[in-house]
DNA sequence: TCAGATATATGATTTCAATCATATTGGAGA
DNA sequence: TCTCCAATATGATTGAAATCATATATCTGA
């Protein structure tokens, strides 16, 4: 598994690997962050707990990611990390990076891109969240490539009651909208 | 007005300053980017529009915060910026800075840190929109400070029906958890 | 192969926010 | 000062998603 510039390159230096199994944490929130990371195998979720204890998924990790790089200029961990499936993850020393950055305009500009990358994506998501139609959400998930793990994860990161999902899945697929592939696994019904 | 690090100095070269009046925009979503900005004074909304016309209030500038930073990397805008008041606002060009982050690590890590910190304000606002009921959403976002310009304005910043935070600003006022402080101005009521 | 656990799926009911309607207030501008 | 307009505010109704319940399918591990 490689990682986009500058992982691969001028942080090779600051890795290590560890494996985790189903269940365990990366991190958890309030932690000191230690380390950026890279997934290669397996799945983590970030997590936020709320205060009332709603958990809220605000990010699902998949292989070739890198994730909590925004903790590299934090105090604290702003979420939990959750294995899901046991996973093969590479930890960047967050001081480590810290120093080859100041020292290299090209890492600290790409970092600066993988930021800006994810803004999108989280603007993106709040774009999402947003719908209020139930049904216009599901598909805007779908399209969006969301749906990559099972669907009560799914449900539970576009904010909908994973019953809700449910139904909204059969009703697009009855209305030719969306195709399903398998227990579990739909696809967006290409227009033609 | 003064702008954190690295605006007021290393970048204020690239600084042009540019003056709009309620109702016209900054920028569009789609557009080529051509700068940075800072807001000096007034108010600028940053929002998107969804295939289906509903409009999403991604950020609501305030006076001395910078905003599209994220456009130093993407190809276009990726939403609207609305000027909602007369607004003084500083343009940095975007090549020029683009460049001088590119010989300058401090520069570059000063963006990085920009990025994160923005990453962890869209985590936040995430977590708020899935909250569901709508008295608790109120509350977090009151306490999260979001209510800086009218209640219709927050009201959309946090994704409700302007009824609906009307009817709930009513209760937590009446439940002593929120102060009334005027016509529109309403705060959390410190506990003891 | 079997048992238990969990994801998938759907039905019935409830709840609560959206919507529609209608005042009322306060501010901007003539 | 007066008028107009938008924000604030609240009432009535509707509608859609959450919740609770239950059943089935699939996977895991014993």
């Amino acid at each position: 598994m490689k990682f986009s510039s500058p992982f691969d390159s001028a942080l090779a230096g600051t890795a290590r690997k560890i494996s985790l199994h189903d269940g365990e944490m990366v991190f958890r929130q309030g932690d000191t962050p230690f380390a950026i990371f890279g997934l290669i195998a397996g799945r983590v979720e970030l997590q936020r707990h709320t205060q009332s204890g709603h958990r809220v998924i605000i990010h699902n990790a998949k292989p070739g990611e890198t994730f909590a790089e925004a903790s590299l200029f934090s105090e604290s961990y702003h979420c939990d990390a959750l294995v899901l499936e046991s996973s093969e993850i590479i930890a960047f020393d967050r001081q480590l990076v810290l120093e080859i950055a100041a020292r290299n305009p090209d890492v600290a500009l790409a970092l600066s891109q993988r930021f800006a990358a994810q803004i999108q994506t989280y603007r993106r998501k709040i774009e999402l969240l947003a719908i209020d139609s139930a049904q216009e959400r599901v598909f805007a998930a779908l399209a969006d490539g969301l749906l990559t793990a099972d669907i009560k994860t799914f449900s539970a990161e576009i904010g909908l009651a994973h019953e809700t999902v449910y139904r909204v899945l059969a009703t697009l697929v009855q209305q030719g909208l969306v195709r399903k592939k398998g227990r579990g696994l739909y696809a967006i019904e290409i227009m033609s």
